[in-house]
DNA sequence: CATCATCTCTGCATCGTTGCAAAGCGCACG
DNA sequence: CGTGCGCTTTGCAACGATGCAGAGATGATG
């Protein structure tokens, strides 16, 4: 039951432990003799090698943490998936954490007596935390940010390219001939970096086809969450003139505000048009589906986890800011056919 | 750069490294003066514990890993998202994997070179592997098994009642009035046991009700992914004549099917009456939304995570079956109202 | 035949922490 | 004043693995 050591394979086969060790790694060469007495050893105790030892001798744990504000939100469990195959390729394990975009739990992820010091390494997704605090709390840990926040150049980062991916967004509304177009998401406050890039991608789409921004389209939410957008619409259905289309700063927003404007009876996209960002899979399967910037969540995660593989090696030492790809996936809520 | 040990702490307080660690752990009693001295040395030189080689001394690492099929299901991601709280609770943390539900992967996972034995125990929720192998390779890593599979007694294992999940969910579509009920996810083969409950529960209901069972209401499908509802339910409206209602085995495939319906232009519920088993957040939102057997995920959580710590530390060494509670929600899509 | 290089194999020290037992110290008590 | 008790503090060993240097054995070479 208790796993036997090296020390048990070493005795049963007459060797030392040494030599045992050296059959399980197979980098230093071992005679035929003793490496078939060796191997036979190991197979009849079932030897596991203990990883927590070896750690300690390596200095390396082969263990990266992933924290993400909630893991139930879908774009963070897709990126996740991806974070964790993206590691398995480079022979490290995922430990999982979630915040609840508290800035208390963010805090205290990084203190004295977190199990940070477990990892090799960190990839955060930053929802509360301010840059200061973050760099005082991380001059010990690798850490490459994940989406979230501007930290003017101080720290690894890969997202995508926000302001595009936003005015994009907002010219393909246009581009469909809508002209009275709201926006959803906007966190006009220091931890809202993220969506006040959006913001400024809508407004940049808005001008360059020569229309004024109606402040009162532009509705704040604290929050990413469906029952949000749902809020967040049924606030511009009131208005006295409703818009022809709606940029969602994400797909959970938009499916929510797709939600209101069903119960409302208004058609979706024939009345107004609605797209999202995120890309996820749920998107894919609403009615209508919905039309979403998806980042490249693969990519996000194969960058995040070879930049912070590189800090942890030493070869990565100076900050990169890298953006990842994305594109705009066309489906029926902002579809020139009919829903239904 | 390099975390500060407790030597160093030691040597900068003039104490024993011993007495550092007291300071550090609160456990034996150190003196005033000492304590404050030493605190100081621990400020000043932002010690950290190294909590590998805290684990390797005590033979706990504090970790637990959740293995999953596939994380951005959203049911394993907001079961996931219990795990690591109830695991919090618990000073645990949570490393996550996932299978694909590629019997290889989960093979491997406990395999001789992988990483279990970093983690003091594992939840699994396993799709592809035989209750064989697992018995073959788990006697060393304390285990319980999480919802999937029948293991006749030889595992912990949480799960809700399928059968009478099932039959509630068809019952309450019989309460509805409807008599020609369909099923969609049926997997009758070896690894399809908690689908098999669920036919079960199904069958169970319409007998009950008097009513034959026809199979070719009894739509299988090998996964539970939304396309394959939306496919089943293709088949199931090309029959000569079509079901008025549909018993879905998980919430994706009851949202891939009423997918299918909306583009069909059949009403839901008016036409056919829909309804899922998880739970997901996703169909509260989705249109129309989505009436559900939900289980409690949270209890889920929670039980697995105490069961397996308790054969952790050899207080639970019986394998113990334990069921969740669940409960309908009902809404939309089975709801008498109309959706638009 | 002596010498040296090569190839296996081994023992020792070490990673940073904690368990254990005993040392040191002050104080009360006979 | 000596003994014993209780409290704090300490040194040593150990958790299980690997790095390193060196010991043996073997073969090649002059």
């Amino acid at each position: 039951m208790a796993g036997s050591t090296l020390r048990d394979v070493a005795r049963r086969a007459g060797v030392s432990i040494r030599t045992v060790s050296n059959v399980v790694n197979g980098s230093v060469p071992v005679s035929d003799e003793l490496r078939v007495r060796v191997q036979a050893a190991l197979d009849e105790l079932d030897y596991r090698p203990n990883l927590v030892a070896r750690n300690l001798r390596r200095g390396r744990s082969g263990m990266i943490a992933l924290v993400v504000p909630e893991l139930d939100v879908p774009y963070f469990a897709e990126l996740a998936r991806e974070v964790i195959t993206a590691a398995r390729a480079h022979h490290y394990v995922v430990m999982l954490d979630q915040t609840d975009g508290d800035g208390e739990r963010e805090r205290e992820l990084l203190g004295r007596e977190s199990r940070a010091t477990m990892f090799d390494g960190l990839l955060l997704s930053p929802l509360s935390i301010s840059a200061d605090e973050l760099r005082r709390r991380t001059n010990r840990v690798p850490v490459v940010l994940l989406g979230e926040h501007i930290f003017n150049g101080s720290f690894h980062h890969v997202a995508i390219d926000n302001v595009v991916a936003a005015r994009e967004a907002t010219e393909h509304l246009l581009g469909l001939g809508r002209r009275r177009i709201a926006a959803i998401g906007d966190q006009p406050y220091s931890t809202g970096e993220t969506a006040q890039l959006r913001t400024t991608g809508y407004r940049q789409a808005l001008e360059r086809a020569g229309l004024t921004v109606d402040d009162e389209l532009i509705v704040p939410t604290p929050r990413f969450h469906r029952h949000l957008g749902a809020q967040a619409m049924e606030r511009l259905l009131a208005l006295p003139e409703p818009p022809d289309a709606v940029f969602c700063y994400n797909d959970l927003l938009a499916i929510g505000a797709m939600h209101t404007l069903t119960r409302a009876g208004v058609r979706v996209p024939d009345d107004i048009a609605v797209v999202g960002v995120d890309g996820i899979q749920e998107g894919r399967y609403s009615s209508p589906s919905l039309t979403t910037v998806a980042p490249d969540k693969a990519a996000i995660a194969r960058t995040a986890v070879s930049t912070l593989l590189g800090v942890i090696d030493g070869s990565a030492p100076v900050p990169t800011e890298t953006k990842a790809p994305h594109r705009l996936v066309v489906r029926e809520s902002t579809a020139g056919a009919r829903t239904d």
